[in-house]
DNA sequence: GCCGTTTTCGGCCCGACTGTTTTCAGTCG
């Protein structure tokens, strides 16, 4: 775990224990807020604390006490706060705050009445009965427990978060379902698969119709759910047999807009939002932004400023609207001008392909043709090299006379830039896995470890910085290897990386498959301040890899990359000279 | 605990649903 995710830990840690305790709810909010802050920030925070303390009070979130718990924690290891707290509850009560519709008053009420201490307490308690004897304990709540304690028995206590990739498909699935409906006007989803995160909670749908009620049956009715969770009139919430939760909520198209900045969060911007319109005399709910400064007449509803579209609500609060990828509170300035981000119409090429030459399932030509459907005007086949053995990387013998087949398919396809390229491992010790003199006859070099991902933070800094460096290498390819859910990856010093590609003009890579998506968002926006160029590729091994295109996207767009500094945007000419500049400026 | 061109003290978003109650507390997003 790294240092960011452990101080993100603590202070979640703290905040739980605090609610337990009954701690004022702004301070256990505060340190809620400093977690996720915390998770979001790219700079790694020990070596923040040991070289520059003063940085940290500029982050987010982050003020005096929760500074001097970051360096605390950053020279000891220990936070004594958290120490503290934590032989003040038992050791088995926060895990309690995980089951469905438990919270920090009913596990302090458990514990108060009911000596409960842990999961097990809870259910042998439910079993005797005692539970049933507290107040406020009716038989429908005590039957709820019962079922959170058998769902949490089923799947472990951590809470699951699902890949990007995984759930878009089902959000789409649902949507189809809720267009078909009667009634319905608009559908779409929101929340955080709306904000582009590489992982979801769960899924959060919108739609506006005129036959609420064929909405809500035509939701519930879809085959993957598994249990309905809450059913209003506006509101539904259900289970699928995955575990995969979907919210699903319903409004009147006028409150499209309104609906959708509300349910598409991140919740620190719509409590900035909310906080703005009170600025101005003005109140935002999921209904619309209303005028509330206007003299009380009555019972008379508050006049409507507005509510129909997205842009409507920003342009009323005196604000530009902001893309949902950027929604998020880095300390952002949402007054400003938020950047023309890269969108998925804006690329152009490809430049990290396989074929069946390694691992991939197409051949050149029919990786060609794929792109060339796509629009693009070049593609790059990038196969395995020879140190990849389990994905059949080529020999430099294989390399030359795949060198020579791409040129051949080039001519054959016609109509598209056929780049003879190759996706060689960067060794353990920061070496190639071919000579220069193989290289050079490339086209284009991407550069990715795949090996040794458990090295240290140094060793991995010292190793990639060697392939960014490199004079004849153009992309670093998957720079952590990270798998999400999967394994870590490496954790290099992600500024000193970013410091040298773009010092060197090599490109560092946004690998689009939603089991990588790495560099992630906040390496992104490291890379984007540093002023980097950026390489958002699909990795193509088979036809359906190209889809994923629009994850790759959308984590360049959570980093604030615009299309000048992506080079898969760029007109081929333009590609091209930097393709060979790279090589003429070859010492 | 954080934050600040009206504030260094006194605020801190807003509403739906559920279950248990006869008006509301707790949870969730």
């Amino acid at each position: 775990m790294s240092t960011n995710h452990e101080i993100a830990s603590a202070f979640s840690t703290i905040a739980d224990l605090l609610e337990i305790t009954g701690a004022n709810a702004f301070k256990v909010n505060a340190y809620r807020k400093a977690m996720r802050s915390c998770e979001d920030e790219s700079r790694d925070l020990g070596r923040l604390a040991r070289e520059n303390p003063d940085e940290l009070a500029t982050i987010e979130g982050i003020g005096a006490s929760t500074k001097a718990k970051i360096i605390e924690f950053a020279t000891s290891g220990s936070m004594g706060e958290l120490e503290a707290l934590r032989s003040q509850v038992p050791p088995g009560l926060p895990v309690l705050l995980t089951l469905a519709g438990v919270g920090p008053k009913t596990v302090k009420l458990l514990w108060d009445e009911a000596k409960v201490t842990s999961i097990d307490d809870l259910r042998s308690a439910i079993a005797n009965g005692t539970v049933a004897l507290i107040p406020r304990m009716g038989a429908k709540t005590v039957a709820n427990l019962r079922e959170a304690v058998a769902a949490h028995d089923v799947a472990g206590s951590r809470p699951t978060r699902y890949r990007l990739g995984e759930a878009i498909p089902i959000a789409e699935a649902f949507l189809d379902r809720l267009r078909a409906a009667a009634g319905t006007v608009r559908a779409t989803f929101a929340g955080s698969a709306r904000r582009g995160r590489d992982t979801v909670g769960d899924l959060d749908l919108l739609v506006s119709t005129k036959d609420p009620t064929a909405a809500k049956a035509a939701f519930l009715a879809a085959p993957s759910v598994a249990k309905v969770l809450v059913q209003g009139e506006t509101k539904c919430a259900v289970q699928l047999t995955s575990g995969l939760q979907i919210d699903l909520r319903i409004v009147e198209d006028g409150a499209f807009g309104a609906a959708l900045v509300y349910f598409t969060g991140s919740k620190d911007h719509n409590v900035f939002l909310r906080e703005r319109a009170i600025e101005r005399g003005m109140r935002l709910n999921e209904y619309g932004l209303f005028r509330t400064d206007l003299p009380a007449d009555g019972d008379s509803p508050l006049p409507l400023v507005a509510a129909e579209s997205e842009a409507s609500i920003y342009a009323a609060l005196d604000l530009p609207l902001w893309p949902a990828e950027l929604r998020e509170s880095h300390g952002t300035d949402f007054t400003q001008q938020p950047p023309a981000l890269v969108a998925l119409a804006d690329i152009k090429s490809e430049l990290h392909a396989h074929t069946t030459a390694s691992d991939g399932l197409l051949t050149i030509s029919e990786l060609a043709r794929l792109a060339k459907a796509r629009g693009f005007h070049t593609i790059a086949v990038t196969d395995h090299s020879k140190a990849s053995a389990q994905a059949n990387g080529l020999s430099v013998e294989r390399l030359l006379q795949h060198i020579a087949a791409i040129r051949e398919a080039e001519a054959a396809v016609g109509g598209i830039r056929i780049l003879a390229g190759s996706e060689v491992d960067i060794l353990a010790d920061g070496r190639l896995d071919y000579d220069d003199s193989i290289l050079e006859q490339l086209d284009i070099v991407v550069a990715s470890p795949h090996t040794a991902l458990r090295q240290s933070s140094e060793a991995a800094t010292a190793r990639l910085l060697a392939a960014i460096r490199h004079p004849l290498v153009h992309v670093l390819g998957h720079p952590t290897g990270r798998i999400i859910h999967g394994r870590e990856g490496l954790a290099p010093d992600i500024a000193a990386l970013c410091a040298a590609a773009q010092e060197c003009e090599t490109a560092l890579e946004i690998n689009c498959h939603w089991m990588r998506l790495d560099l992630r968002d906040t390496h992104v926006r490291a890379a984007v301040s540093a002023g980097c160029l950026i390489a958002i590729d699909c990795d193509i091994h088979s036809a359906p890899d190209a889809d994923n295109l629009r994850y790759g996207i959308a984590t360049a767009r959570r980093g604030g990359l615009v299309a000048s500094h992506c080079v898969n945007t760029w007109d081929a000419q333009k590609l091209q000279a930097w393709l060979g500049r790279k090589r003429s400026s070859r010492s």
